[in-house]
DNA sequence: CGCATGATGTTAATGTCGTCAACATAGACT
DNA sequence: AGTCTATGTTGACGACATTAACATCATGCG
């Protein structure tokens, strides 16, 4: 069945996909909180109650999003640190932290129901899964740059923790500035912040 | 009129704070998101309908229960710094960091009312000043480190980015972490973090 | 080929919620 | 006492999440 030649078919032909766009759109519109299946069912051109098909329930399409967000930024890092040399062991942690702003930055969306909307991970093991394979890639490349010699075993625990904090907060900071007139008065000098976190945790 | 005295006098005495009291518990208890309106009032004994004496909407409420935050925070912010020797500029900076950290672990309600809820800051002036004002003791900490020659002055404004992203993102860890397991395997010395942060934002 | 069956959508119904309008009460000021 | 205003209440409405019962269609089995 080709879905482009039917214009009223009874099925849609790939709901779960056009919700999850449909989800992506209204919170990118109106915020997490704003997010309503209903709306998204209209926007998908479907019943209210067709969504039940897919989902269990709202926080269900939440956490299918955040999966997704989750999956993509484990591939843009991965990206990003493939295309560097494997011995630049500093310049690889801010470059990874710099994918994750980006990330971000690039995907609000996305990066609001991972992180703002509230969501219990713990109902939800395939978004957890995800999640927790992005946060490996920054794990493991702090062991790296333990095995190199960039950084004394002693602190690869704090490194990883500070890491991780300072390239959320940024990355919700920039978010935040779009809307935030006020904060656009401090410079967002990412990469500088990113150097001078990796420069403390090296040294 | 003693309202303890009074078991079910028409007016309730002080129905403002006991709202915002029982949006403390219920944020607590289901997150930002599973708040209402309605269960608060059940809460506070009180008719579904009586919160809009006091507040214009739902938006409202939490923008009020953000407020109280951000002024708690400021006032343990300053509270804080009065009790350090105004020359030991690292010490206060790092001091403030794990103060907001504190709040953020202390006041879990309050601290996802303030940052994950999704409030439209612009839309409530006395909030969003409140907020501004907390910053404010930061921007303040860090220009008082460039007075005193402790951190160059072309360095101020990434300082002051790095420090609000890192402790943003260690309160986030924190409060997620209570939820979480997987992110009690990585030992949360948050000092160290903060001391790391300093040291590569002084240096 | 023709039908059974499961996957996918629809309508109906229920309870909750946010919000407004109209009405009630009580404490304060004249 | 009498009025005014702040504060609560009831009633109503539309949006929403969710469930149950029914409809349609695609697919594979005979």
């Amino acid at each position: 069945m080709n879905p482009l030649s039917k214009k009223k078919a009874y099925h849609h032909g790939d709901l779960r996909s056009a919700l999850v766009q449909a989800t992506l759109q209204l919170v990118a519109l109106r915020g997490p909180r704003g997010f309503s299946m209903t709306e998204a069912c209209r926007q998908a051109g479907v019943s209210a109650t067709a969504v039940y098909r897919h989902f269990a329930n709202k926080e269900a399409i939440l956490a299918e999003v955040a999966r997704q967000g989750f999956d993509q930024l484990t591939g843009d890092l991965r990206l990003v640190l493939d295309s560097i040399e494997s011995d630049n062991y500093r310049r690889r942690l801010v470059e990874t932290g710099l994918a994750y702003v980006a990330f971000a930055s690039s995907h609000p969306a996305h990066f609001q129901v991972m992180f703002g909307a509230g969501l219990d991970k713990e109902g939800h093991p395939e978004c957890q899964e995800s999640g927790e394979t992005a946060l490996q890639i920054l794990i493991d490349e702090v062991a790296r740059a333990v095995a190199g010699g960039a950084l004394p075993a002693t602190k690869a625990s704090t490194a990883i923790t500070t890491l991780w904090a300072t390239v959320h907060g940024l990355a919700m900071l920039d978010l935040d500035g779009i809307k935030s007139k006020k904060q656009e008065m401090l410079e967002f000098d990412i990469p500088a912040c990113l150097e001078a976190v990796v420069h403390g945790i090296c040294s």
